[in-house]
DNA sequence: CGCGGCTTTGATGTTCATCAAGTAAAGTGG
DNA sequence: CCACTTTACTTGATGAACATCAAAGCCGCG
């Protein structure tokens, strides 16, 4: 299915299976698949019966859920090495949350089974395992904190920052999402949002062209979304 | 030091230690110490190192830890077999949160190392600890994300409800913590729980008491939480 | 028995959601 | 590729939800 996906360089090799010698990850390649999404793709539903142990391997993804009222409240927007199918797979048995593509993604499959198998026999595996999901689920819940305490400008400066810094790492970036995305993972209306950038705009702070955002000011961003 | 503590009948063994034989868990008996806590007082502050694996036998506990401007968030409160030491504890040095008992609490310490040492050895054992903060993390963010697609009135509604149900099992309860908890857990304002509780009241949905709390319509007060 | 912290209630103002109406952009089918 | 349709974005006006402030009552503790 895939003679690019070479497992022995693979990067995320460091991140979880660094306590893995080249047997066994060569058997995990064999028994691994690629997967590839479009933006907008949904990788999988919440309820979905859990199978699979997927990561990203490139890409972009948003962990959502539906509430009952029918719109989504967004968990997480993650970057690469970070488990797909992750919060609920060593505890569920379906998800609790969806995964969609919010850009391009390649999405790397391994049956959970054959995971935890390995996970059994390897301890130095199992916890390589256990800090990484502790570590992922910290970030979604400092994160929802930080989000929580600030008010509507000091949330948006905070996501404008987390896109620059975290996910892009350059001062312009294509918004990955649309206003209303933003408005589901901050939770604000999309009105609200729209507003907020059009005055970091006429502020200065920010450049706007469509779906693309200059930060021009990051200075004053960060003291909005301190302040705020 | 605690003669008291009989690990072989520990309820903890069957959450986490299962895997164990009994070997092992006589070898961590010897090694763990019990520790006791009056209402308020606190177990752990953020930034502290982290060098025991704590968990809670009796008692009650909130997580929280405090905003730059000086209050306190609170992430969870919960009752025995949690983890204390728990999210951070595999994957960061130092605490995120602070935990403090809001009932007299008893919480069973081990050297962390030890542990390690042991899932190290044992996979199942590993799995089992994976499994367990997987699902704690998971009760966490999943109750963040229910309380914040609520209204003031459904958050009140749905801590009442949370206390009845998961916590204390009866309809009637003495409120473990103040009503500046509640606001700061639920993130709202401490005036606006009272004025909430008082309205709740009024209508006989509740009995209060100071700090007893009777549920007299159990219905209405689903129906408030899922409404609100 | 008096002091300080927690609780309660009312009045006021701010923040934010909602609604509406219009514009731009992006898909869709001929 | 263009007309058409739909979806996303934008802005203003309005009202609701909630925070804040203030003053008074209550309770526990020294």
């Amino acid at each position: 299915m895939d003679k690019d996906c070479i497992c022995e360089n693979c990067e995320f090799r460091e991140v979880v299976f660094s306590f893995l010698d080249d047997e066994s990850v060569q058997h995990l390649c064999d028994n691994k698949e690629q997967q590839s999404f479009r933006k907008g793709e949904i990788i999988h539903n919440e309820g979905e019966r859990i199978t699979y142990f997927k990561y990203l391997k490139s890409g972009l993804i948003k962990l959502y859920r539906k509430t009952p009222s029918g719109d989504e409240q967004i968990v997480s927007i993650t970057k690469p090495f970070e488990f797909v199918s992750n919060i609920s797979i060593f505890s569920e048995e379906r998800y609790k949350y969806s995964v969609a593509a919010v850009e391009d993604s390649v999405v790397c499959v391994v049956k959970l089974d054959f995971i935890k198998e390995i996970a059994l026999k390897n301890g130095a595996f199992a916890m390589g395992l256990l800090s990484k999901v502790s570590k992922v689920n910290e970030k979604i819940i400092s994160q929802t904190l930080d989000i929580r305490q600030k008010n509507l400008i000091g949330r948006v400066a905070y996501i404008l920052l987390y896109f620059t810094n975290e996910i892009y790492n350059t001062q312009v970036f294509d918004l990955p999402v649309s206003r209303k995305e933003i408005a589901d993972y901050i939770g604000m209306s999309t009105a609200n949002v729209i507003r907020t950038l059009s005055d970091f705009k006429k502020e200065g702070i920010i450049r706007v062209f469509g779906k693309t955002i200059e930060i021009v000011d990051m200075r004053r961003l960060e003291i909005m979304a301190k302040i705020g």
